[in-house]
DNA sequence: ATAATTCCTACCATTCCGATAGGGATTATA
DNA sequence: TATAATCCCTATCGGAATGGTAGGAATTAT
């Protein structure tokens, strides 16, 4: 029951380019710096995330990444389901699961991975990346006020 | 962010236990052969189980496991916990997590987890071995009307 | 004594995770 | 046009976790 490190680096690096909305575009080596993540392993998360249409990619010199789509229409759901394949705690329950389980006619646990399934989703699908960024930058005011104090 | 197959076959198992709450003690072979669980397996399950104090043993012939507490005091989210070690997607939120991650002071993406791990933990306390037992009975049946007809 | 059970420990095969690596394609800019 | 900085594609790999399998000891009813 724990997401993966690509997942949660992932949704670090979507973050920061959602900060950056708007303007240059930003590069996976400047991510990976400033977040400690391998550069090369982080290569390979933007690219599903690419492909998933969540964020675009400028090839070449002074390329990098930038929002496929606005910091307020991608959610932690959307990110997490490109990144860790599908947020369900029960193959049975999973959204792209096509074969109907044996036993299901009697089974009465899949009920419950449905309802877990549900809230994990509400949760994450309610969270924007314009939320994300909202309360970075109110956590840093707090804390550049500290700073001073 | 999947449930293990241990997880899946103590849950089961536990519940086939509260099935016979008040009788004789239920043998892990017995549980194995009607749900298919390889037996060998489950019997390691059966002992963390018993470790974790929800079931309780007797030893030589005639043996088996019984329900250490009424099914009404026993929840999905206490045999979860037993079998897979912790409901939380990521370690920094986890129960038994005692270092506090470096970067926790500027990081905003902990209160997520931090709720999905409660609505998690908040789903599964609120569902009984009793709950479990009355839904199958339930489910069953409906299933033998259906035959009938 | 025997059979049926739990219990303890070790082992093992496969899969998944978290990378690392080499090199190609594209593009700005000097 | 050469160069550096990027993204992109594919392959590989070590370690850990998962899902078992196995041998045999201890316990107990009959």
């Amino acid at each position: 029951m724990k997401i993966s490190a690509k997942g949660e680096y992932g949704i670090i690096a979507l973050i920061d380019v959602a900060n950056y909305y708007g303007g240059e575009p930003i590069q996976a080596k400047s991510i990976a710096n400033r977040y400690n993540i391998p550069e090369r392993f982080l290569e390979q998360i933007m690219t599903t995330l690419k492909k998933a249409g969540l964020v675009k990619s400028i090839r070449g010199s002074h390329g990098g990444y930038q929002l496929a789509k606005t910091p307020w229409e991608i959610t932690l759901g959307d990110a997490l389901k490109a990144l860790d394949g599908d947020i369900s705690p029960m193959y049975c329950v999973s959204e792209n699961n096509k074969e109907q389980c044996s036993k299901e006619r009697l089974c009465t646990i899949k009920d419950v991975w449905e309802e877990i399934r549900g809230c994990i989703q509400k949760t994450l699908s309610s969270i924007t990346l314009k939320d994300m960024c909202n309360k970075k930058m109110e956590r840093e005011m707090k804390a550049a006020h500290m700073y001073f104090i």
